[in-house]
RNA sequence: CGGGGCGUAGUAUAGUGGUAGUAUACUUGCUUUGGGAGCAUGAGGUCCGAGUUCGAUUCUCGGCGCCCCGACCA
């Protein structure tokens, strides 16, 4: 993509109110848009990065077998009814609209009672089960006090995952599975050294949930770390009995900071039961089907990404999540440079290269400024001084390393 | 939902009971061109409502919005 055709601009300042890293450097880059508080709009450059954490999600979910759907937004208030949800007493952040004709919907606020509803309709027998649908969509809540730029909206795009089995053993089975999936993902985002398995509070079917905590002092939630077996704690939860349960030595937990950036929940069947999906097995007796949920926020991801991997000059991209792969910076006036950058850019393009070309009439200062911001992690410089050596100039955003390569070298590196 | 703070141009800020200033971004022109260039030029602003006052951006009250701490949550 030529950058002058790339319509946001990056700013020296960012808006006064947003005081943390990721709201402030990726209002100043141009990949978000607050429209009001906890509400991002996501632009070009924002929804590239959101589509690749999307995409890779995707694929560690089809891997354990998720079968990708969409719930709808407006969600039927005599379904929350059965769940008991809809009560403002039990759920008071929830975004409710009036129909035309005197009815009430809600905003999508989470999916559980979407998917036991629907799935009523599909699983009569053991042979139906297990399944294990997911889908993206924007969630909408209430909240009272949204804040810290992407990592608390009242809109937020999420991925949820719920696990249908026909016992516990069968439902463990795939738990134990989920919590590898999302290892993967966080670390292919890039925070997987920062991210640890988390146990929380389980609610009343399981002993304890899983969150995936990453570190940073930008974290709203307090977890004790046992560095050593890779575990962490809650402080919701922490207490002796819990310390002995784990076997873990007390002395070993370091207190830190934390965003929670993903969660699992063994549901059991408390939303089974009110809907009635239950299955025939073998002996053609009734068995309610267990439940298991599984979520990640990718927006907070996106944030989180930003919080922990970011220097004073901008944001440093993993090339997993990078909004492109590599930004061309033309840094010449003359015209047979930028002859030369046209053509690379052509080259790298037809390569199947996703790269962003700086083709804009400003400053060199200026572009490597914004390259630094925007963060792309292989930057191309065409400047007058390689021009003619059939040398390519190219700097490393995370390591600050300039090296000089060939078109081949560097397509080969970009392909890799 | 409790506590605190703040609303001046796209953004960041100054200031004042009497024509609202600076930086940056934007227009136009000339010069410049490897780390957010220089000079000139033009345009752009006091959150909304009520009150006090000859006169309110400033003072008072109400509303709305935003941020921070706490409670709650992906």
């Amino acid at each position: 993509m030529r950058q002058s055709q790339l319509f946001t601009k990056t700013r020296k300042d960012a808006p006064k109110d947003e005081v943390t890293k990721n709201a402030e450097l990726l209002i100043r880059g141009g990949f978000i848009h607050k429209e009001m508080a906890g509400v991002y709009t996501y632009l070009p450059l924002g929804l590239r990065v959101l589509n690749k954490i999307e995409g890779l999600i995707r694929e560690e979910m089809n891997n354990i077998g998720g079968v990708e759907m969409r719930t709808a937004v407006l969600q039927n208030k005599e379904i929350w009814e059965k769940s008991g949800r809809w009560d403002d007493a039990l759920v008071d952040n929830w975004f409710k609209t009036k129909l035309k004709n005197g009815g009430e919907a809600g905003l999508s606020f989470t999916n559980e009672e979407a998917y036991s509803n629907l799935l009523t309709q599909y699983i009569s027998s053991y042979k139906d089960l297990p399944i294990y649908p997911y889908d993206f969509k924007n969630i909408f809540r209430n909240e009272a006090r949204s804040k810290s730029g992407l990592l608390r909206g009242r809109e937020f795009y999420w991925k949820a995952m719920y696990s249908f089995s026909k016992d516990i053993a069968e439902h463990e089975e795939f738990y134990e599975k989920s919590k590898q999936a999302y290892r993967n993902i966080f670390s292919r985002v890039g925070i997987g050294e920062e991210t640890y398995l988390t146990f929380a509070s389980g609610g009343s079917f399981s002993k304890f949930s899983h969150e995936f905590q990453t570190v940073t002092p930008a974290g709203e939630d307090e977890i004790y770390i046992d560095k050593k077996k890779g575990i962490a704690i809650n402080k919701e939860v922490l207490n002796d009995e819990v310390i002995s349960l784990l076997g873990i030595n007390k002395d070993d937990l370091v207190k830190e900071k934390a965003i929670e950036v993903g969660n699992i929940f063994s549901l059991g069947t408390k939303f089974s039961e009110p809907f009635g999906l239950a299955y025939k097995d073998v002996k053609g007796d009734k068995q309610m089907v267990v439940m298991g949920s599984y979520g990640i926020g990718l927006g907070r991801v996106m944030g989180t990404v930003v919080e922990v991997l970011s220097d004073e000059k901008g944001i440093i991209w993993p090339r997993s999540i990078a909004p492109f792969k590599a930004h061309l910076v033309l840094a010449s006036v003359d015209p047979k440079v930028r002859e030369l950058a046209e053509d690379v850019y052509k080259t790298l393009s037809n390569e199947g290269i996703e790269v962003l070309y700086d083709d804009r009439d400003v400053r060199a200062g200026e572009k490597f400024a914004d390259s630094d911001l925007i963060g792309i992690p292989t930057r191309i410089i065409i400047g007058d001084k390689l021009s003619g050596s059939g040398m390519l100039e190219v700097k490393n955003r995370a390591t600050g390393e300039v090296s000089e390569k060939t078109l081949e070298h560097l397509l080969r590196e970009l392909k890799g």
